[in-house]
DNA sequence: TAATAATTTGCAATCGTTTGTATTTTTCCC
DNA sequence: GGGAAAAATACAAACGATTGCAAATTATTA
């Protein structure tokens, strides 16, 4: 089934050019300092720097025709150089704050589609954007890594259990930005989702559906589900529901682990006839937990999820879950890091969130 | 719902460090330079240079003694010097060929997953990864952006229909490879996984099935869907099922056309049992387009994906599918961009494509 | 037309490393 | 202890751009 082709490709030896160079009208060599371009417009390097960055000290003929041969001769800047002699790399590292403990990985689609929307805002401020998702043990780890003197500015998606070093952090005074929950005793600058009233509205959802034994699925060790938790337990008290301790499990965001929480509870004989879950994947692998055991969803146990990633709406039955904007987190992520680069000072955000309500397959 | 904190975070304005300066053991301030670490530890710079780096030239106890002065008084090296200096970044800039026509976006599922995999792959080799995701229309964009000179080799995703760019590319002689199928007249390396292979064994598993009547899901003018047609139609002809045209559908790789696609053949009153899906996108839509109009899936109409996302196994009746390895993509094209950037010629390969069955809740 | 102002260009210093080579220090051996 | 070899360190020249300031050119005005 397998085969190997056995074409051999050229290699990149910098020295060995092809003869046949591409992309160039003219077939000369191509120009590797501005030095060279400089003498063959016949003018010096300083001016040469400013026509090409536009610089409007620079007679527009001139640099007209610096650009003109610039382009001509297939000249193209050194940004090694460049960014050496600026300080500065336009490039902005976005750090995954995974799971360790859980070894949640990148492919969790949350931080997938959070990477999109920060990728489609940087590249709008022409910036660009490093990704450093090596298991961050301690933040400043970081601190003592490439990606830290390679970045502009720095983008971390979730708090994970580091609070604490997030704030040393920010000590260092590198323009950073965190997508989180509101903590406390905060040095940083969030931007997310209210929690709070996330689990509330997914909680209270399925109260009004008539369910009462509502399990909680999300680790309230983690900054976000505690808050997602408060507000279930806010729900609960306001319906007059009294919480059952037994209802709350500790699964982490990735799936594998939600169906066996669930075969445990089943196991133990806990009855529930509800799930508010910490996303969609772990709704969706409790939904198969359940559905193999013969219990019938949304009639006998009704799930929400969190997040709303695209597949949830083409699950059957599709699902109800809680939205977070994670297109307009991204951008205002990106908008408080420029903000920060730009010397100013920022303030938190907090997003809307809302409840996606499905019944296309379903019932509830 | 939205509410806005009001609380303030102090910003990075580069000269203002703050006194209590953390992660660092004493309270001297940071160091900047290897000048001022090498005044301190009462030697030339070269020699700080060369003990951090590690040379054996340096004498072990001189070697030891930098290391713990650069620790204690919080020195890190200045990269985008390094950078300048080596004429190397240690990033890799990982394009996305997007389907630009259809809009696809980022968050698709595939492009995810393979990122995920080159991320932890290259950081493995202690490389980062810098994601350019801004629609390519011509991959010559690509040599006139930032990431182009601040990378040190690129790894294309897909092949979108920019062969011949491609081809213009590879002779610019950077180190490049590319994910995607074996088109005639290369002139640069792919790694990819066995589309006709792929195409055929959805097929035929169908054909097995009993299915006679299978549509086509996916567009015949992209290199990779129209190697898997490819198999599609070597596996009707072994089978002695004759083609029929209508049953070959222009759709992308992205969910959303899917739905319509299969609206369209219904009201068409084309009659089909079957479908070979180019991406679990298409075909979770595809089967949630045919449940919407009570058709049964798969006793009416049997489903076969693409890609094996990590939902495909999630989603009810979950879905079979042909996997890729993904994870073993990344990790071959990272290294056949390493072998390139060591000045070794490098080899395609085509990795093993497999058929996932899947059952669980499903009858086929 | 000459003096001055405004515009355009060039000079030269600088950014913080790395590394080839020269120099100093240490080690070793007779 | 003196000389040569080996080991350790220092010197200084890159790397390729940007930018303050000086110099040269052009335009303006009296």
């Amino acid at each position: 089934m397998a085969k190997d082709s056995s074409k051999k490709t050229k290699t990149g030896s910098a020295k060995t050019v092809s003869p046949k160079t591409v992309a160039s009208k003219s077939s000369s060599p191509r120009l590797t300092k501005m030095e060279q371009l400089a003498e063959i417009a016949g003018v010096s390097v300083s001016t040469v720097s400013r026509a090409l960055a536009g610089n409007p000290l620079i007679n527009q003929k001139t640099r007209g025709r610096i650009v003109e041969l610039a382009a001509k001769h297939n000249y193209q800047i050194n940004e090694k150089a460049r960014n050496f002699r600026l300080q500065k790399t336009n490039v902005i590292a976005v750090v995954l704050m995974l799971d360790v403990k859980s070894e949640q990985h990148i492919s969790d689609m949350f931080f997938l589609e959070m990477l999109g929307a920060i990728a489609d805002a940087l590249s709008a401020q022409n910036y660009d954007l490093l990704l450093a998702h090596s298991p961050v043990g301690n933040v400043m780890d970081v601190y003592n890594s490439r990606t830290f003197g390679q970045s502009d500015g720095i983008i971390f998606i979730g708090q994970g259990n580091q609070h604490k070093q997030l704030n040393e952090f920010a000590a260092l005074n590198k323009p950073m930005v965190v997508w989180g929950s509101n903590l406390p005793n905060r040095d940083y600058c969030i931007v997310g989702a209210d929690n709070v009233v996330g689990g509330y509205l997914a909680t209270k959802h399925l109260l009004n559906l008539g369910r009462k034994e509502i399990v909680f699925m999300g680790d309230i060790n983690m900054p976000e589900p505690k808050q997602r938790f408060e507000g279930y337990l806010k729900a609960l008290k306001e319906k007059g529901v009294k919480f059952n301790k037994q209802l709350q499990v500790d699964v982490p965001f990735e799936m594998s682990h939600a169906s066996e929480a669930i075969n445990d509870l089943l196991q133990q004989k806990i009855h529930f006839d509800g799930a508010v879950c910490c996303s969609d994947l772990i709704a969706l692998s409790a939904i198969a937990a359940l559905t193999e055991s013969g219990l019938r969803v949304p009639e006998d146990v009704a799930v929400v999820g969190y997040d709303d990633i695209a597949l949830a709406s083409y699950s059957s039955p599709s699902l109800t879950t809680v939205r977070q904007n994670i297109v307009q987190g991204g951008r205002i992520l990106v908008q408080k890091l420029m903000a920060q680069i730009n010397g100013d000072t920022v303030a938190d955000s907090v997003l809307k969130t809302e409840l996606i309500v499905r019944r296309s397959s379903g019932a509830w």
